[in-house]
DNA sequence: TTTCATTTGTACGTATGTATT
DNA sequence: TAATACATACGTACAAATGAA
């Protein structure tokens, strides 16, 4: 997946399957590294031009995986490998 | 948990908790049997006066508990053993 | 200490898509 | 055709906790 990619509303992929194969790509290119925080809901929001909804999905498709976890009130941050 | 109980949203205990605590005791009761199926979301959401955002949490939750497990497009069942 | 913005968690409403009955 | 059922996506709103000022 490309880190760079956009969210295509028309594909067929729905949009917090993109935006979950695009953040996966971002923390393996090293935007974020492990003990860092990502970009909050709301930034990812406004970045993608996707809804708070979609941006909660794909994060949690990422953390099911392992690669991040969420901490309350704070943020979400990538796993120590 | 008193699977006879109703939603309290005034309780320190979210709407989502309480209804996966009345369904647990639903299914421990044996109002649905396991491989049977159990209430649509907009079934829950009509009986118990909640929203279904929050019928799926509490959906959610037995289902990450084993305890029950979804068909997509055909409904929530109570799993086996 | 108090105030304030930020962030996640929860709750609700509406709409559309897809598959089954 | 129509109704049912779940999955996704958009929006709004408020609560609670954190951390900075």
């Amino acid at each position: 997946m490309d880190p760079d990619a956009k969210i295509d509303f028309e594909a067929s992929l729905y949009p917090y399957q993109q935006l979950a194969g695009i953040l996966r790509a971002r923390v393996a290119r090293g935007d974020w590294k492990p003990g860092k925080i990502i970009p909050s809901e709301s930034r990812l929001v406004q970045e993608y031009g996707i809804s708070r909804d979609t941006a909660r999905r794909a994060i949690r498709v990422l953390v099911e995986e392992g690669l991040l976890f969420t901490v309350p009130q704070r943020g979400t941050f990538v796993r120590e490998r």
